[in-house]
RNA sequence: GGGUGCAUAGCUCAGUUGGCUAGAGCGCAGCCCUGAUAAGGCUGAGGUCCAUGGUUCGAGUCCAUGUGCACCCA
């Protein structure tokens, strides 16, 4: 027997466990690599996994198209290199170590073998590449489990192997280090590398910077204290000295007259800016404040002082949509207007007003300006200073003799004053501010967010501490330099994880100056970027033409190390550009590092052991202790796997790569923008030819999945053991698994330039509308074909080959549908790839369902279902099974890119038994990419079938206008056509259409008289409105009308001439339903008209009771757990004269139809199966037994 | 603040160079089918095609402005 029979019922995911094991045994990938060997190459560049933890759903849908496109590409037969990636140092990685290891911060790593660095360090880096080996592997299991086919490392054997020896690539290995310092050497040859300072978010309590991404994810809403704070005005002639020392102060109690010895004669008042801050930290480093020139700044006297605000700022309702949304924090107040806050304190006059840009220049004093660091010359502390005299950002001043009023078009007036406190050494656009203007930055903070030295009683002082912001409150009420304070609400970023609230800090970092960017954009020029919709290339060159220069520096432990000496005394430094490089300079710690046959990998702390001499001074020069920024490690892939530095030859064969895939979202500023950049500078060419990005994974709902929402999917649950996520009513829910098929389908079918809402619901329906489609598609062929024997390999049977097409013997003996089924085959065959070769799988899946279910399952096997039953094994059987044959052997090639596992399974039963033995086909995954037969394609026929569908759908709508089932047969229908196609469809498919409706003639009506006559009414819910108390009139006028319907139907206005005028009437507003006599069913619809004789005859009717009698016998025997083929004995007994007369006039019918061999007339006995049921209310016994 | 994209049924989305009565799937209601059957089919209800203005014989589609959302950048 050629086929197993299959069961529709199916644990998809234990069969697919047991593929795996298939192809396991028989060598499958093994087999395809050696058949492609030597074949056109096809090079795909894998974008590295991080591997730090498993891998989650997310992460299968760009892997699925990274494998479904390498196995179509190979089913075509190309060479392929089948690496994996590992993306493995980095912060990702030291975070998760420190949480196993429980350590708080980054003295805690450095302590770990207490009391040494070196040793400490040297451990947390092992556990680092500990844990990327642990988890790479993890991750290469679940991608076996995904049905990626990769060349995995998976024995022990493999993993034992240093990370440059295995077969994935891994970033970490010593060839990806070096090719990055050759990157990086020759961006210094172009004297492009420096060291700079900026300002970056910072934890003090982890003491690292935090990047943009990082900071991203820690944003929470909390409210902080706002100052109001007087900057007073330093005017011409009279610059006031800095502020006395708070002692001198008056007391707090209530604002006294001005007392400041700047002030002008009594009389004329002290006039300040008045700044806003949420950080009043930051005053104590304040060095400017900023205007927008195109704005109004009021002059308001209170109290006998004036302050400046802008216009705007004074009434502007701050936060007020926030509190209206309530995005606000529980507990803190509505804000007040400036106005209401001048008033509450004792009102206020407006004296003036003034264009912003005519204070700018204006000096004033600083909050601060009695701390020792607001004195010290180019900024505070002294290695800032000196950074600032050497490039030159801002005069040889203080901040103190700096302070003044610069102009910055940024500032606004929805928030705070409009006019805005700038830190230069407390915040980034601050930062880059007063890099500009030449304001000096002062960096308060070292490395854990306390005060330094020169900050009087600050240092020493935590910025985070709400008693060092109490401090500073209390201190500027005494030097009466405190307008109001307020709690103010808003997001703020945190520590991703540890919560702490962030603060900005200068920091010394590393660069590459992308002064050159323009060499990067010509070559994203060569990039073809999908999917269109998404304009990838217009993304890549806006953050290209917009990005700063790219920091490549990060103070930590586990990464790249960055390959530059400094010579601390003199400030010159060198980049090493290679190993033998760095061997042949290296003048100190070489032994250390690599010999004594314990070579270690370059990283910390062993690199750092290596000291250079400076050629210019003779000095010792030392690593910067700074790792590399990971983005660099992913970037040099494109060289780093292909041999780049030690067989060029080969390098060229597989660069550039034909295609990469991604998830987008962050990718074209990070390893799209890498790889183009990192690529233009060493060959000026793009890496890739096409990029392909795609979306992110949601949950059911389209919402972001979190772990502590409880809306996210393990990938193990989706694929193995089923998994629990909350449903609407927030309840756990379990579902059952996917398997990874479906999941792949789901994944392949969405649109990528879409998010995709991954969970149950998607889940469901792709496995109700095209899985199980295909599933019982395929176990109907086999479960018929088992029991009829039928055997592809006979003659006159279809070629097997990759056109799937059969021979012309059978062509001949083809049915229309057989024609069409095998027509629109071709049509999909070249459809996919079309699909596959423009990258678009989607479009490939969408069809591929249209053909399962609507065309296949829905039509072919519902339509020819009795081709396959009858008992004859004729000619038109064979037809039958071998085109469904045909078609299904086709569709397992054509799907199994996407879904390999459950094609394979199908492949398996379906294989012709000859080559059971022969391993060329001994799976899916080596057969040949099956290609189009023109020659079958029909255009014609596959619109006569459309319009066929089309012709039966309505007159499945005429059958529901009489109200009278499908089983019970009608006389006639008559068909008028609207068109070519449906007048030849209806020609060709008569017997189509009579056995799909259960109708005994099908007649094609002449077109020449009506066939339906039609009544025309206003539809009131539409009309009414339209002409109100006119309907009436719109009615009579409408009923005097006969052309009204024609006009409608024609799609042309019609106009009612009223007694008031004339009025349009469109189709929306008329109901139009066909009138027919009593009995039949009448339709309409696009020209289409249909008239059903619903009348039943004594003849009809019997013929229909028999049907019913079949049901139930079939009901029956299924009950009694009859095999489809089982013969059986039957007895019908009723005393209804009608139904006896319906058993008597079809027993033959009845008999064929449930395969019965013997009538009885007499009860069956103990062992028959006995039902009693009731047909329009006639009672029937049925007893059945199965014949031996 | 700048840029890009999106806005169509309760939900998720199609809708081509502007052209017949704007569609599909899910969900809902009713009916039907019954040896592929824990499937399947038909019908129905449900639409201000975001708003306003314009171009046009004709706009969901093109143009302008506005609103809302998303992403990117600052």
């Amino acid at each position: 027997m050629p086929f197993d029979k299959v069961e529709t019922t199916v644990d998809f995911p234990a069969a697919e466990r047991s593929i795996l094991q298939l192809w396991d045994e028989i060598q499958a990938f093994e087999k395809l690599r050696a058949k492609n060997q030597g074949k056109p190459k096809w090079s795909f560049l894998d974008g590295p996994i991080t591997a730090n933890n498993p891998m989650g759903v997310h992460h299968a849908w760009g892997r699925t198209y990274k494998d479904a496109y390498q196995r179509y590409f190979a089913m075509t037969g190309h060479e392929l290199r089948y690496q994996n990636g590992f993306d493995c140092q980095g912060l990702w990685v030291e975070v998760e170590v420190e949480k196993e290891l429980a350590l708080e911060s980054k003295r805690d790593i450095e302590n770990l073998v207490p009391g040494d660095k070196f040793k400490s360090i040297d451990m947390f880096v092992s556990l680092c590449k500990a844990r990327v080996n642990k988890f790479a592997r993890r991750q290469t299991e679940q991608s076996i489990r995904l049905g990626q086919w990769m060349d995995w490392d998976r024995t022990d054997e493999d993993w034992a192997k240093p990370p440059g020896e295995r077969k994935s690539y891994f970033t970490m290995a010593e060839e990806n280090n070096y090719t990055i310092w050759g990157f990086l050497k020759k961006c210094h040859e172009r004297k492009l590398i420096y060291k700079s300072y900026d300002a970056m978010p910072w934890c003090g309590r982890c003491g690292t910077g935090i990047s943009q991404q990082e900071m991203n994810e820690g944003y929470q809403m909390v409210a902080h204290r706002s100052v109001f704070v007087k900057f007073p005005i330093r005017r011409a002639g009279g610059v006031s000295p800095p502020c006395d020392a708070p002692e001198s102060s008056p007391p707090e109690s209530s604002p006294p007259p001005s007392s400041s010895p700047g002030a002008d004669a009594p009389g004329s008042a002290v006039e300040s800016l008045l700044i806003w801050t949420t950080t009043p930290w930051t005053l104590s480093s304040n060095v400017g404040a900023a205007v927008n020139p195109t704005l109004t700044y009021l002059k308001v006297k209170h109290k006998d002082e004036i302050y400046y605000v802008a216009k705007g700022a004074f009434t502007a309702h701050r936060l007020e949509e926030q509190f209206k949304r309530k995005e606000w924090v529980e507990g803190v107040p509505k804000l007040k207007t400036l106005e209401q806050i001048f008033k509450e304190k004792g009102g206020y006059e407006i004296v003036g007003e003034l264009p912003g840009k005519d204070m700018v220049g204006w000096q004033y004093d600083g909050p601060f300006d009695e701390l020792p660091a607001q004195h010290h010359l180019s900024g505070y502390p002294i290695e800032i200073a000196a950074v600032v005299e050497r490039l030159q950002w801002g005069p040889a001043n203080s901040a103190r003799d700096v302070h003044r009023v610069v102009a910055w078009d940024v500032v606004g007036e929805t928030e705070g004053t409009g006019i805005v406190h700038i830190a230069p050494g407390c915040g980034k656009e601050d930062f880059v501010l007063g890099k500009e203007q030449g304001l000096v930055p002062i960096a308060p903070l070292d490395d854990s967010g306390v005060f330094l030295d020169g900050f009087g009683y600050l240092s020493g002082e935590s910025a985070n501490d709400p008693a060092t912001t109490d401090w500073i409150l209390d201190n500027l009420t005494k030097k009466n330099r405190l307008l109001a304070v307020e709690k103010y609400p808003h997001s703020y970023p945190h520590c991703w994880r540890c919560k702490t609230e962030l603060l900005f800090r200068l920091v010394d970092e590393w660069f590459i100056d992308m002064k050159w960017r323009d060499e990067i954009m010509r070559v994203v020029e060569d990039v073809t970027f999908l999917p269109e919709s998404i304009n990838g290339k217009a993304r890549e060159l806006d953050w290209l033409k917009n990005m700063g220069d790219w920091m490549i520096s990060k103070k930590r432990f586990w990464g790249l190390a960055l390959p530059i000496w400094v010579d601390e005394q003199t400030g010159d430094f060198e980049v090493i550009g290679s190993y033998d490089e760095l061997k042949t300079r290296a003048v100190e710690g070489w032994d250390q590092f690599a010999a004594g046959g314990v070579a270690h990998s370059p990283h910390r702390p062993w690199i750092d052991l290596i000291k250079i001499k400076n050629p210019k001074t003779g000095n010792l020069m030392s690593r910067i202790s700074d790792v590399g920024n990971p983005w660099l490690d992913a970037g040099i892939v494109p060289y780093s796997t292909v041999k780049y530095n030690t067989d060029r030859a080969y390098w060229q064969q597989w660069f550039p790569a034909d295609f990469i895939t991604e998830a987008f979202p962050g990718q074209f500023r990070n390893w799209f923008y890498a790889i183009l950049t990192m690529s233009t500078m060493l060959e000026q060419k793009a890496p890739m030819k096409v990029l392909l990005g795609h979306g992110m994974v949601r949950d059911d709902q389209g919402d972001e999945m979190h772990k502590a929402k409880g809306n996210s999917i393990p990938f193990e649950g989706a694929a193995n053991d089923g998994y629990e996520i909350k449903g609407k009513d927030g309840k756990l829910h379990k579902h059952p698994p996917m398997g990874s098929d479906l999941m792949r389908w789901m994944y392949c079918r969405n649109n990528p330039a879409a998010n995709i809402n991954f969970g149950p619901t998607i889940a469901e329906e792709v496995r109700s509308k095209f899985i199980m489609k295909l599933w019982n598609t395929y176990a109907f062929f086999c479960n018929y074909a088992r029991l009829d024997g039928f055997d592809p390999n006979q003659p006159g049977a279809p070629a097997t080959g990759s056109a799937g097409a059969p021979s012309l013997a059978l062509r001949a003996g083809m049915t229309d549908i057989d024609r069409w089924i095998l027509s629109d085959l071709q049509l999909l065959i070249q459809e996919a790839h079309k699909a596959f070769q423009s990258f678009n799988v989607m479009a490939f899946c969408l069809k591929a369902e249209e053909f399962v279910d609507d065309k296949l399952s829905n039509w072919y096997v519902r339509r020819n279902r009795r081709r396959f039953w009858k008992a004859d094994k004729g000619a038109d059987k064979q037809a039958a099974y071998q085109t469904l044959y045909t078609v299904l052997t086709t569709l397992v090639k054509l799907c199994a890119p996407v879904i390999p596992f459950m094609t394979e399974s199908m492949y398996q039963n379906l294989k012709p038994q000859d080559e059971r033995s022969d391993s060329w086909g001994s799976s899916v995954h080596l057969c040949d990419y099956p290609i189009a037969d023109e020659t079958l394609i029909d255009h014609e026929l596959s619109a006569e079938m459309d319009a066929l569908l089309r012709i039966v759908s309505l007159g499945g709508s005429a059958r529901n206008a009489v109200k009278i089932k499908v089983r019970q047969p009608l006389a006639e229908i008559k068909i008028q056509p609207a068109n070519d196609n449906e007048r030849k469809a209806v020609e060709r498919f008569a017997d189509q259409i009579r056995e799909e409706l259960n109708i005994k003639a099908v007649t094609l009506h002449d077109g020449k008289t009506p066939l339906l006559s039609f009544e025309v009414k206003l539809n009131p819910k539409a009309a009414g409105p339209r002409f109100g108390p006119k309907l009436g009139a719109v009615t009579a006028a409408l009923a005097r009308r006969s052309d009204v319907v024609g006009l409608a139907q024609d799609g042309k206005p019609i106009e009612l001439a009223l007694a008031e005028g004339t009025v349009a009437i469109e189709t929306s507003d008329l109901w139009i339903t066909p009138t027919v006599e009593k009995g039949f069913g009448g339709i309409a619809d696009h020209g289409t008209q249909i008239l059903l004789d619903g009348r039943l005859t004594p003849e009809l009717e019997l013929e229909g009771l028999a049907r019913e009698i079949v049901r139930h016998v079939q009901t029956a025997r299924k009950e009694a757990g009859l095999e489809m083929d089982d013969r059986i004995v039957l007895m019908l007994r009723t005393d209804d004269v009608k139904l006896h007369d319906a058993i008597r006039k079809h027993r033959d019918y009845i008999a064929s139809e449930t395969l019965v061999v013997n009538w009885a007339t007499d009860p069956l006995g103990g062992l028959a199966h006995r039902v009693e049921v009731k047909i329009d209310g006639m009672k029937l016994i049925i007893e059945l037994r199965k014949k031996p």
